[in-house]
DNA sequence: CCGGGAGGTGCGGATTTCGCAGAAGTGATG
DNA sequence: CATCACTTCTGCGAAATCCGCACCTCCCGG
């Protein structure tokens, strides 16, 4: 089993085992850290070994890079819940319009705590922001006070959301 | 301690600890279950002792709760990255228009692989659905030739993300 | 008053995690 | 080509964690 292990990592793993970095600072994953990954996304809590045996890897080899994978922030293992069940009522995506420094705005929304995401966007919004609010008082307090409020901002517009139909968090496994 | 932990039990959990379904079939959290998901939200590998001696509770018990809430479906805990260091360098959010059964054209683009999130909206477009792709290639193709291809597609009008200032998992935390 | 169910506690034994020392591969340098 | 520095993997024990189980308590309905 060990020598097998050997072998075949000398075989197809070669070479795309270089970690390097791609120019930009993010860090460039090889294919046994997308396979750890995946494993990680199906049960954020499946052992190491487990996840050893899945990818061809020791133990600690599975440790250590998933403990480098933290550190550099190329992923976090947490728990993620529906919105609804814990007790926020009424979400919203808010297209929004600028004049000036859009990176700006972006930030104060960033600051906000019931903006959930958000994005800068080319298109005919500048930033896009989810919202997420425990019921209509709440979202409009914060659509018309708060960030209609915000110097610079030209105009929003608000898609409430009726149904979530799909949220998945599986980047990397196709 | 032991039963200075009762004691505080029945002082302030005794209200909320029964947990009743609030009429859809969602099920109504307590704060202890709330508390532990706030645990997994900042580190989803948490062990459950340290959980347990958080939230007033022991290993046992917190392991018992958390294995009803991911069987309920609740919360899950999972590796979430950042597209960009996995591959996926093109992104956009798509408004899209339909004319007829919405929730139908909403569940095709649900079987996309290349569609992250679907939400039926009110506002200016019926769905709005974000998209990941490898590149510009990709993301047309996914647009022009497979969303606007399904049939009642009334229209369509994309977002192509320029930055991702802000993505939290952090519901519940507030 | 007496089940019955839900949820907690404590306790071992099996697993997993963790830290560390050694081996092996790679690139740069003299 | 030898060697050094660096990174990554492996193989341990020891410590901590996970897991199943038996038993307890509380609460509610018959």
């Amino acid at each position: 089993m060990h020598s097998e292990h050997v072998a075949s990592r000398s075989a197809d793993q070669k070479d795309s085992s270089r970690e390097s970095r791609n120019g930009n600072g993010t860090p460039q994953l090889d294919a046994v850290s997308l396979a750890i990954i995946e494993q990680l996304q199906e049960d954020g809590r499946r052992p190491y070994a487990a996840i050893g045996k899945a990818v061809g890897l020791s133990e600690a080899a599975v440790r250590q890079r998933v403990q480098k994978l933290l550190d550099q922030g190329v992923m976090q293992i947490v728990a993620v819940t529906d919105p609804l069940t814990v007790g926020f009522r009424r979400q919203a995506m808010v297209g929004i319009n600028v004049e000036g420094d859009v990176e700006s705005i972006a930030d104060a929304l960033t600051a906000m705590s019931e903006v959930e995401y958000v994005v800068m966007t080319a298109g005919s919004f500048d930033i896009l922001a989810e919202i997420v609010c425990e019921d209509d008082d709440h979202l409009l307090d914060v659509i018309n006070k708060r960030i209609r409020a915000l110097p610079s901002v030209r105009s929003t517009e608000s898609f409430v959301y009726l149904k979530l139909k799909k949220q998945t968090y599986m980047w990397g496994t196709r």
